[in-house]
DNA sequence: CTCCGGTGCTACAATTATCGTAGCGCATAC
DNA sequence: GTATGCGCTACGATAATTGTAGCACCGGAG
């Protein structure tokens, strides 16, 4: 089953409950996603360079994300090269940005 | 193997970049940890209850992620047996309130 | 033209994480 | 006793992630 995410459409679970605040938990719960999206943050980077700021992750699974949050419409390929957050992308981006402070609060 | 996380400290990425935001980037990317913190929102559950409530997903995950989140201050066992958010957690989860208005506007 | 460096992206095997099922020890009931 | 529910763990099977290498493509020197 599901072998999804490549660029088929969404293998994300929860997707099937109806509430789409399920499916999102789901594509944001996997490893990486959150990360892309926050060195997306402020500025478009290429491949190579978000390869470097997510700490050399592979890019498998650097590529695998990418294509879902290109389908899922939160990130986009500019033509120029170079991946960068959609409007969409951005708002869900200000919607963490909270989270900033609260880690710096946190500090375990 | 790295059993850790189980009572020892932070198996958490990122943990040593210094930056608290990449680690709690990193504990909250693993699977089913959005979702744990979703579904103790309003009460707190036992963890049967939990299990269901996470679409019956397995159990050794669960405690996996749970004792995770215990760890970092955000969930806790009370006396009379269930799960509950702590503070911190509660704070932790309004922070993450506004992906719920975000997903119903999503709906991929 | 060829060569070089950069892009996005993919193949492959090895390693980890997760799943699914079963079950433990403990406490509280009946 | 027997039964039920709790938190939690073991185990093999399956899926996801890692690490390394490399592809095809493009633009700018040389």
């Amino acid at each position: 089953m599901a072998k999804q995410a490549s660029s088929r459409s969404s293998g994300v679970r929860g997707s099937r409950t109806g509430r789409p605040i399920m499916a999102l938990l789901d594509l944001l719960g996997r490893r990486w996603s959150l990360r892309i999206l926050w060195e997306l943050r402020d500025a478009p980077l290429t491949s190579r360079a978000l390869r470097t700021a997510c700490d050399e992750a592979s890019p498998t699974v650097l590529q695998t994300r990418l294509s879902e949050l290109r389908e899922a419409g939160f990130v986009e390929l500019g033509e120029a090269g170079g991946y960068g957050l959609t409007p969409l992308g951005r708002d869900l981006c200000e919607t963490f940005m909270p989270l900033h402070r609260f880690a710096e609060r946190w500090r375990k």
